[in-house]
RNA sequence: CGGGGUGUAGCUCAGUCUGGUAGAGUGCUUGCUUUGGGAGCAAGAUGCCGCAAGUUCGAAUCUUGCCACCCCGACCA
C-alpha cells in the first residue's frame, strides 16, 4: 500500500478525551474514530489490525474443534424472557422496539440465541460433543464508557458454547477451549494469564479470567513470576487428548485478581521473589455453567440409558476489539505502537526519504515490487514529506520493520533496516535486506 | 446513577469574569528555499462560537432550558 493513497489521518497532537496510551495512540495513529460515547468506526488500519486478530482466534477455534457461525445482533425479548435474564440483566441492555411493537434488544451475549438453535437441531447424545461459535459485534450500554475501545459500548466478540452429556465431557470441552485461549494470545505476542474467577451460584473451579499485566489494566492481579516466563506454543497440542495435564500445569500455581485475592494464601504459596503485583487487563473469560440455560430453554437431550437431560454447557469470550487497545497498552513506548508481527498492519513500513529523487524512487519502487510480489505486506512512505515526519509517523503506527531509503545511503547502495521493537538499525545492501524481510 | 468539568477552525486551545467586526499554534492550499528525526519565508482558505428560547441597539460572552462529550466514584468483556 502506498501511503499517498492510504486512508491514514495521523494526528500530531493527542485528542483531548482520551487519557490511556492505547486510545491515544489509536486516535493518533488513524485507526479509529469516534462515532458516540463508547461506539467507534474502525478506519483502514484499525480495523485491520482487528481483522488479523480475529484470524487467530478463528484460526485456534477451529483447531480446538469449535465450528464458526454468525448469530443475530438484534434478538427477541421473549427469548430473554424464557431464560428470566430480560428482568434480569438490568440496563446494560440496549432495549429497542421494532415497528410492531415487538420488544427487541441489541445482544449484549448469545447463551439464549445458541441455546435456542441446539435444542432445536440436537436431541441426542450420539451427536455430543459440539461447540459453536461466532464473531459478532454486542452492544451493553455501559454507565460509563472509557478507555476507547477497551470499555467501549459496542464491542467485537468472539463467543463460544459448548454443549456436552455430563459434566465430565463438559469439563473435556472446558480445558480444550482453556489451552486453546492459551495459545491464541501467545500468537499475538501476549502472556496472558489464567486466573481464577468467581464462579457465582454455580461454584467449583470451571471459571477463569485471562489476564494480561499492563500498567493500565482496569484490576489489580497477583501472580506467580513462573507464569511470565512461559511459552505455551513451544510444544504441539493434540486437541483430542487428555489436555488436563496442561490445565494443571497452567492453574496449580497462585493467579488472583484483586476480587478473589487472599493475601495469606499468596504469601504462603509464592516465594517472595516471585510475587507479581500489578494491574491486569481481561482480554477473555470462560465459563462452565453446566444446565442454566439448557433446562429454561429446554435444550434437552435423550441419553444413553433413554433418559432425557439438561444439555451441560459453558460459554468462552474473546474481546476482539478490546484485544487491539489491549495489545497496546502491553506493548508500546514513548513514540508509539509496537506491534507484534503477527497482527500488525503491515510487516514493513518503506520510508522514501526524498520522494522525487530519481534514485530513492527507483530504489524505493523496487523494493516495494519485490517485497510485494513476495507475499510481505508493506505500507510504502512515497509521500512528499520530510524524512522527521515520516519517521515519526512509522514509529507511531508501530510497524515491526522499517526500511528506509534515502541519498546518502544509496550512493553506497546502501538501505538501513530498523527494528521497531529494539530499535537497531542495520545498513544492508537492497538485496540483503529484500532477503531479510521476505525471509 | 451520584459528584465534577468541557463544548469556539481537522487537532490543541485563548477569548466569556467586564457584551461592541472571530483569534493563536498546528494542520490544510499555493509559490520559493530547504530536505537523514514533526523545516524557513511569503501568500491564502477554513467557523450556525453545541442547539433553542430570552434579555439587549448589539450576545461566543448575560439568563433559562435542552443536547453532547470528558473525568472521579459505584458497575462491567
Amino acid at each position: 500500500m502506498r501511503l499517498s493513497q492510504y486512508f491514514m489521518p495521523t494526528l500530531k497532537e493527542t485528542p483531548s478525551e482520551a487519557q490511556i496510551v492505547s486510545h491515544r495512540y489509536m486516535l493518533r495513529a488513524g485507526m479509529i474514530r469516534q462515532a458516540s460515547a463508547g461506539i467507534y468506526s474502525w478506519l483502514p488500519m484499525g480495523f485491520k489490525v482487528m481483522k488479523n486478530i480475529e484470524q487467530i482466534v478463528r484460526e485456534e477455534q477451529n483447531a480446538a474443534g469449535a465450528q464458526e457461525m454468525l448469530m443475530p445482533t438484534i434478538q427477541s425479548a421473549d427469548l430473554w424472557r424464557q431464560s428470566g435474564r430480560y428482568d434480569d440483566y438490568g440496563q446494560e441492555m440496549l432495549r429497542i422496539t421494532d415497528r410492531h411493537d415487538r420488544e427487541m434488544l441489541y445482544g449484549p451475549t448469545n447463551e439464549e440465541v445458541i441455546t435456542e438453535i441446539f435444542g432445536a437441531a440436537i436431541k441426542s447424545y450420539r451427536h455430543l460433543p459440539k461447540n459453536l461459535y461466532h464473531i459478532q459485534w454486542k452492544f451493553r450500554d455501559e454507565v460509563r464508557p472509557r478507555f476507547g475501545v477497551m470499555r467501549g459500548r459496542e464491542f467485537l466478540m468472539k463467543d463460544a458454547y459448548s454443549f456436552d452429556l455430563d459434566a465430565e465431557a463438559g469439563r473435556r470441552a472446558y480445558n480444550r477451549m482453556f489451552v486453546a485461549y492459551l495459545r491464541t494470545y501467545a500468537r499475538m505476542g501476549l502472556q496472558a494469564i489464567p486466573m481464577r474467577a468467581d464462579t457465582g451460584p454455580i461454584g467449583g473451579d470451571m471459571s477463569h479470567e485471562f489476564i494480561i499485566l499492563a500498567d493500565t489494566g482496569e484490576s489489580e492481579v497477583f501472580c506467580h513470576r513462573d507464569f511470565l516466563e512461559r511459552d505455551v506454543l513451544q510444544r504441539d497440542i493434540d486437541f483430542d487428548s487428555d489436555l488436563q495435564p496442561i490445565v494443571d500445569e497452567w492453574t496449580s500455581l497462585y493467579a488472583a485478581t484483586d476480587e478473589m485475592h487472599d493475601a495469606a494464601a499468596f504469601e504462603s504459596a509464592v516465594p517472595e521473589d516471585r510475587r507479581v503485583s500489578a494491574r491486569g487487563i481481561e482480554v477473555g473469560h470462560i465459563f462452565f455453567f453446566g444446565d442454566n440455560y439448557s433446562k429454561p430453554l429446554g435444550a434437552l437431550v435423550t441419553t444413553p440409558d433413554g433418559d432425557e437431560v439438561a444439555v451441560q454447557m459453558g460459554s468462552y469470550g474473546i474481546g476482539v476489539s478490546r484485544l487491539v487497545g489491549a495489545i497496546i497498552e502491553a506493548s508500546h513506548d514513548e513514540k508509539g505502537i509496537i506491534w507484534p508481527e503477527s497482527v500488525a498492519p503491515f510487516k514493513v513500513g518503506l520510508i522514501n526519504l526524498r520522494s522525487g529523487d530519481d534514485a530513492c524512487d527507483a530504489a524505493c519502487g523496487e523494493m516495494y515490487t519485490k517485497l510485494s510480489d513476495a507475499g510481505v505486506e508493506v505500507l510504502y512512505d512515497d509521500r512528499s514529506e520530510r524524512a522527521g515526519s515520516k519517521f515519526a509517523d512509522m514509529d507511531l503506527i508501530g510497524l515491526p520493520w522499517q526500511l528506509v531509503a534515502g541519498p546518502r545511503g544509496l550512493k553506497d547502495g546502501k538501505v538501513e533496516l530498523k527494528n521497531r521493537r529494539s530499535g537497531e538499525t542495520e545498513e544492508l545492501t537492497i538485496d540483503a535486506a529484500l532477503t531479510r524481510l521476505a525471509s
